[in-house]
DNA sequence: TGACAGGGGGTGT
DNA sequence: ACACCCCCTGTC
């Protein structure tokens, strides 16, 4: 059985105390695809005071974690200990520390907009995350008409087959496992990381649909092909502003205006970028009675309506839809 | 318990 | 407007 020694739990500086509600959003609700619940111990009962919150544990480049909140509302961390100095530095560019996210959120317009002031009162402190931009990419030309925990299951599968390994050791039994079954259930292996772009290129098409990426296998594969036969587009694209930006992404195959406004907000915190998907569409219809308006309409309206940071209301609305879907 | 529809956070033609 | 893939979810 392989054994990871973790690192004891200790605060993340530089953020504000939030709830377990709103970090599961915030790692939880389609902005990353890379967190997993870890069991609960005491499945069933309801959380006692005094007590952490629930862990999440996660990936992003070499990077893995475990996240979780103490009693009072602080975020701690926990890290294989070999890579804690590593994941020290890299949490707070990934979770935005650099940003002044309740100023920022107090800027939208929602003294005139009773909705977004409900859909901000219901997440405070929710805040868009600073992903790598390919792997953000490559999440979001895997989530065309899937949800969540499709998108984490191609996601784990591909890391696990393709990703190079992020703690230098191997579980024999788990290698075994996976030789012997071609159609092993999913679980969460923090040893593989996602593979790179570069990585990519020489993955077959037949390899990736095997992953259950279905008819997305073509899309990344032909991305990467772009990829590789263009160094630098990638980083050069990271740098560019939005409205450049965005008009190169779309060139990439299976990237449309959803997923390049996704890529854009969440890989590279451009607060502008304004995705619009089905449940925005149904936001904006029921809420802004926005009826039978497509999604270029739609978009053109937030941007106008919510401003400069359209892109966080977005993410308010979007967790407040999602709420509501589920009878919350 | 197990089969069976229905539909899914989009893009390209 | 419709195909593209195929897994998850709810339901019987």
């Amino acid at each position: 059985m392989l054994k990871i020694i973790w690192s004891p739990f200790a605060p993340v500086a530089g953020l504000p105390p939030l709830t377990p509600t709103v970090l599961a959003e915030t790692l939880d609700g389609g902005q990353a695809f890379r967190w997993h619940r870890e069991p609960l111990k005491n499945v069933g009962r309801v959380p006692s005071p005094g007590i952490p919150s629930e862990t999440f544990l996660g990936q992003w480049s070499d990077s893995i974690a475990r996240l979780r909140l103490a009693p009072e509302g602080t975020l701690e961390f926990s890290a294989p200990a070999a890579l804690a100095p590593h994941v020290a530095l890299a949490l707070p560019r990934y979770l935005a520390t650099d940003r002044d996210w309740s100023a920022l959120t107090d800027s939208l317009p929602w003294r005139s907009d009773a909705h977004l002031a409900r859909c901000l009162a219901a997440f405070p402190g929710l805040r868009i995350l600073r992903q790598p931009f390919g792997e953000t990419l490559l999440g979001f030309l895997c989530s065309a008409t899937k949800q969540i925990v499709q998108i984490k299951q191609m996601l784990t599968l591909l890391a696990e087959r393709h990703g190079g390994s992020v703690v230098e050791r191997v579980d024999p039994n788990a290698l075994s496992n996976l030789a012997a079954n071609p159609n092993p259930r999913v679980e969460v292996n923090p040893l593989h990381r996602l593979p790179t772009w570069p990585e990519l290129a020489h993955i077959p098409e037949a390899s990736l649909r095997a992953c259950q990426f279905g008819f997305r296998a073509g899309y990344i594969h032909q991305t990467a092909r772009f990829l590789a036969a263009r160094p630098g587009w990638l980083d050069e694209t990271e740098a560019l502003p939005y409205p450049a930006a965005k008009t190169r992404l779309l060139e990439l195959p299976g990237v449309g205006e959803k997923i390049a406004d996704c890529v854009l907000l969440f890989g590279t915190g451009r607060l502008e970028a304004f995705p619009v998907d089905t449940w925005i569409l149904q936001a904006m219809a029921a809420r802004y009675g926005l009826t039978g308006w497509k999604p270029a309409q739609v978009a053109q309206f937030g941007r106008a309506h919510f401003g400069p940071l359209a892109g966080l209301a977005q993410q308010f609305l979007f967790a407040y839809e999602r709420r509501q879907a589920r009878g919350g």
